[in-house]
RNA sequence: GCGGUUGUGGUGAAGUGGUUAACACACCGGAUUGUGGUUCCGGCAUUCGUGGGUUCGAUCCCCAUCAGCCGCCCCA
């Protein structure tokens, strides 16, 4: 038997009105933000993202679905939504759109090769949005406001936001040589990631799972003293407007994020629901200026987030709760022989015809099991088709919920059931 | 990529080196010759992830492989 790939997965139909939910949800609340949908290639030159999200990344360096085609191009599968955003805007010139600041969502497969874990996987949705073209804390709140209006109209209530300054590539530099420096003349005290992070991403030492106790990570030196005037005078204003419209949150100010582009603002979602496990984001994102240059674009910056569907059905579990499940069948046809069971083929190309959702038995059960069946597929209506009702054209229309019934000709019923 | 652990029907799960692989739910059928969600009765795995090996014999032992889960790493 040939299985499924690793770390991938089927959405069954028992389990695709799920994803159904959550996606008109996104849309809904997307459209409500005024961001519009893009949609980009599965795959994009490997350069894209070698260069967009960094050549020290993990994601570049371990985790890309990266292939030759037939004609010598090296391509890879796009392991996360902003690098082919950029990308689009730029070859497209969108500087030049009159919808200022282009505001644009995405809801589309990222693979990433890494080791299946729960939450985890190697194909899987993410939901994003970018807005490009404007630096401005309001635009910053506003796409915060909107990523936690997304989690808290599905009523999840264990989250929590925790959100950071990286400040410009100037002073991230600085900070950057500052915890060399601090942290090196006593580097073998450290674990052994820690001894590699220090020349990979000096950031990580501090919030290593295993070092946080550490005297010196303690007194490592704090990234927010080493912004300039204006990102701090930036990031103020963030956390201000945030506090006026009333959306909580934690600075961390080891919040540092894995991929190279971000500058200013960046900010993590995560979960306290019990029994996550090791995986906790939910969302990411942040400001990137500067991307769009690195890329040969305009002289443009952007903020964006990124989330899981995955994750979200995940927390939704955790929390207990469930979504709406889509309505049944309109009709149900329960047959009697060979004769009603042809009647009733015919009678349910006239009801779908009409735009009336109607289903039948094709396996030819008996009665009762096809009751059960109606009551299965969540038939909103069922009626009897034997001989008694072909003869007489008359049928009874029997109630799902309540069981009471009423009598119609079949002529009448099609109306009936046509609103 | 590293460490650990698990893998039995549609699902949840017992089980043992030796002729017929518990049980529960689901499903199918009957009790009730034309009416659902209750009850009672009956049926339902030539097969124990896959491929090898040991053995007279393996679902249970060994090896490999695939997949899930947990931890690390990292992230969505």
């Amino acid at each position: 038997m040939i299985q499924i790939p690793r770390g991938t997965q089927d959405i069954l139909p028992g389990e695709s009105y799920k994803w159904q939910v959550i996606e008109e949800k996104l849309r809904e609340i997307a459209a409500n933000y005024n961001y519009r949908e893009i949609r980009t290639p599965v795959f994009e030159a490997t350069e894209l993202f070698v260069r967009g999200v960094g050549g020290s990344t993990d994601i570049v360096n371990k985790e890309m679905y990266t292939f030759e085609d037939k004609g010598g191009r090296s391509l890879t599968l796009r392991p996360e939504g902003t690098a082919p955003v950029v990308r689009s805007y730029i070859e497209n010139k969108m500087q030049h759109d009159v919808n200022q600041p282009v505001k644009v969502f995405y809801k589309e497969p990222m693979f990433r090769y890494e080791r299946k874990q729960k939450g985890r996987y190697r194909q899987f949705v993410q939901f994003g949005i970018e807005a490009i073209g404007v630096e401005d804390p309001l635009i910053d709140v506003e796409v915060l406001s909107m990523l936690m209006h997304i989690y808290q109209s599905f009523g999840l209530k264990n989250l929590k936001l925790y959100i950071n300054s990286i400040g410009d590539h100037q002073s991230r530099k600085e900070y950057n040589d500052a915890l060399v420096s601090h942290f090196e003349p006593r580097i073998d005290e450290f674990c052994a990631d820690c001894q590699s992070r220090i020349d990979t991403n000096p950031m990580r030492i501090l919030d290593c799972k295993k070092d946080r106790d550490h005297e010196l990570v303690k007194t490592a030196p704090v990234i927010y003293n080493f912004l300039n005037e204006e990102s701090k005078a930036y990031f103020e204003t963030v956390k201000e407007k945030l506090t006026d419209i009333g959306i909580e949150y934690e600075v961390d100010y080891n919040l540092v994020r894995g991929l190279d582009y971000y500058t200013h603002t960046a900010f993590e979602l995560m979960s306290d629901a019990e029994g996550f496990g090791a995986i906790t984001t939910l969302c990411g994102g942040g400001r990137y200026n500067g991307l769009l240059e690195l890329l040969d674009g305009p002289h443009e910056t952007g903020i964006g987030f990124a989330l899981s569907i995955e994750r979200l059905l995940m927390a939704l579990e955790a929390e207990g709760i469930e979504l709406e499940q889509p309505k049944g069948i309109k009709l149900y046809i329960c047959t009697m022989d060979d004769n009603s069971f042809d009647k009733a083929g015919t009678l349910l190309h006239e009801l779908r015809t009409k735009g009336i959702s109607a289903d039948m038995d094709y396996k030819r059960r008996k009665l009762k099991a096809q009751m059960k069946d109606a009551d299965r597929k969540r038939a909103e209506h069922v009626i009897v088709l034997g001989e008694d009702e072909i003869n007489s054209g008359e049928v009874e229309l029997k109630s799902m919920q309540d069981g009471a019934s009423q009598k119609m000709n079949i002529d009448e019923l099609k109306n009936y059931l046509e609103d």
